[in-house]
DNA sequence: TATCATTTGAGAGACATTATTAATTGAAAA
DNA sequence: TTTTCAATTAATAATGTCTCTCAAATGATA
């Protein structure tokens, strides 16, 4: 944990940005929920727990600073909010999302395969991938 | 035109729905800016030229309506609202899009070749995908 | 034309998110 | 350590997108 903060602090410094007990306290709740794809609010209930004083404001602007610096990213889920994710590896593609219809879970995907497809972009269309995301929908093994 | 407008009514009549002029007038103005990926709002004021008492709610309920029948779909592009655009083949999968992060720009990909990382995740997850969503974000042709 | 379920428009309401502002804080300099 | 000052904060108001409600209007069928 302490080494993600220290990153933290390191990225937030290299901007110009301080590091500070509520920007601290949302991270530790990202990464101690690793996987559970938290919406803004959800973070601002569990984060309020350790800090009863943070406002739901600083969540949000704390989010959008987060996502900024590539600590954590953004998943458009369709469920009527944001929902974010931690990145471990940064620098890398995004892995990509399974959304069951029926009972709405998402599962995470580790293999990525779009090389061949993203250099056919980049070939067709003068386009320079930098990132993707990618949701496939569907049912999952208990759905189906 | 009249095509989309008669697949329209025969899809609206198989599942008990009526086919009304803001139901059509909402489809034509999609249908005549295809490639435009229009936000709800949008549509409504160029709706309003043609049709200038329609209610905002009866263009959200539209296209609730016709993302349902399948004729059109949403993009979550993370702009603050969603958007949508015509599916000229039907049944299909999804083509992809190309977000460039400088202008905004949106650029369709017609290539699919996602056939065998579906199939990878298919046998792997036993997850059955009956559809997909993919964004590539980078930089387009004049922005690089 | 009469019937009736569906659809509509208008406005209120719900919800996530952003802007505003005065007070507080972190960290570099004195 | 204290001072300084821009960055940050909490609280709250405001915004924007979208949904709900309901009486009135409409389309399809008989």
């Amino acid at each position: 944990m302490e080494k993600f903060i220290d990153n933290l602090k390191e990225k937030l410094k290299e901007k110009g940005y301080k590091l500070t007990p509520q920007r601290r306290a949302v991270l530790e709740v990202i990464i101690t929920n690793e996987g559970e794809h938290l919406s803004t609010e959800e973070i601002y209930d569990i984060v309020k727990k350790n800090c009863p004083d943070i406002g739901l404001a600083t969540v949000y602007r704390t989010i959008q600073l987060l996502d900024k610096l590539d600590i954590i990213s953004t998943l458009y889920l369709d469920d009527g909010c944001n929902r974010y994710e931690f990145n471990i590896q940064n620098g890398e593609h995004h892995h990509h999302h399974l959304i069951c219809e029926s009972c709405s879970k998402v599962i995470e995907v580790k293999i990525d395969l779009l090389e061949k497809l993203e250099e056919e972009i980049q070939v067709n269309y003068g386009f320079e991938i930098l990132d993707h995301k990618v949701q496939f929908y569907g049912k999952c093994e208990n759905c189906k």
